[in-house]
DNA sequence: CTCGGGATGCGT
DNA sequence: CGCATCCCGAGG
């Protein structure tokens, strides 16, 4: 169970988001593990992105987004739910990763269908906000095993993205129950 | 300081 | 379809 290494990250981050498809995301807790397979993601591809939060440029929010790559950005939606992206591209980019739905391996608790639902039972919130996912209690490691084909299709809820909202840039495991939205 | 709106999820 | 609930970013 060894952590993706940076090299995985640092990478064009449509290719990255399909790579993450079958990978195991874990976190170890004084309660065990707790281990989801990703099975869907959605690309933010940096600030010309008009769905992309970096495309506001460089502030506060954003600044882990536009940090090295390998590192855990969460933030806090509709003051109730959580998100969590992984940042992709070399420093300066302002790209992330995603991750919208689990299918549940060990220790989780509760649906893993959504983002905000896939926090809470992975218990992410904006603490874990620019973690390093090469650490050895909250990573991405690669189980070796197979992923069915890849479906692709417009993100999720960026209507206000104009262009941007139709690139198929959300991308899942095809037949798998625990997609979002299939 | 105020204000508008959001990469969601749930209940009606 | 309404709405919870709060943080962020823009503007005064």
């Amino acid at each position: 169970m060894q952590p993706l290494p940076r090299s995985f990250y640092n990478r064009d981050t449509t290719l990255v988001a399909r790579e993450l498809l079958g990978k195991h995301l874990i976190r170890v807790t004084p309660e065990g593990h707790r281990i989801g397979r990703i099975v869907e993601v959605e690309a933010y591809l940096g600030p010309h992105d008009l769905a992309a939060h970096t495309a506001k440029g460089l502030t506060e929010r954003t600044r882990i987004m536009f940090g090295p790559p390998g590192h855990s950005y969460v933030y806090m939606i509709y003051g109730i739910h959580h998100c969590l992206n992984v940042v992709t591209e070399p420093a300066g980019h302002g790209a992330a990763v995603l991750l919208r739905a689990l299918e549940p391996v060990a220790g989780l608790t509760g649906r893993t269908s959504g983002p905000g639902l896939l926090c809470r039972a992975m218990g992410i919130d904006r603490l874990w906000n620019g973690h390093d996912l090469l650490s050895s209690d909250f990573f991405i490691t690669d189980p070796g095993t197979a992923v069915a084909r890849i479906v692709a299709r417009p993100r999720i809820g960026v209507d206000y993205a104009r262009h941007w909202a139709r690139r198929k840039l959300r991308f899942y495991e095809r037949g798998n129950q625990f997609v979002s939205r299939p």
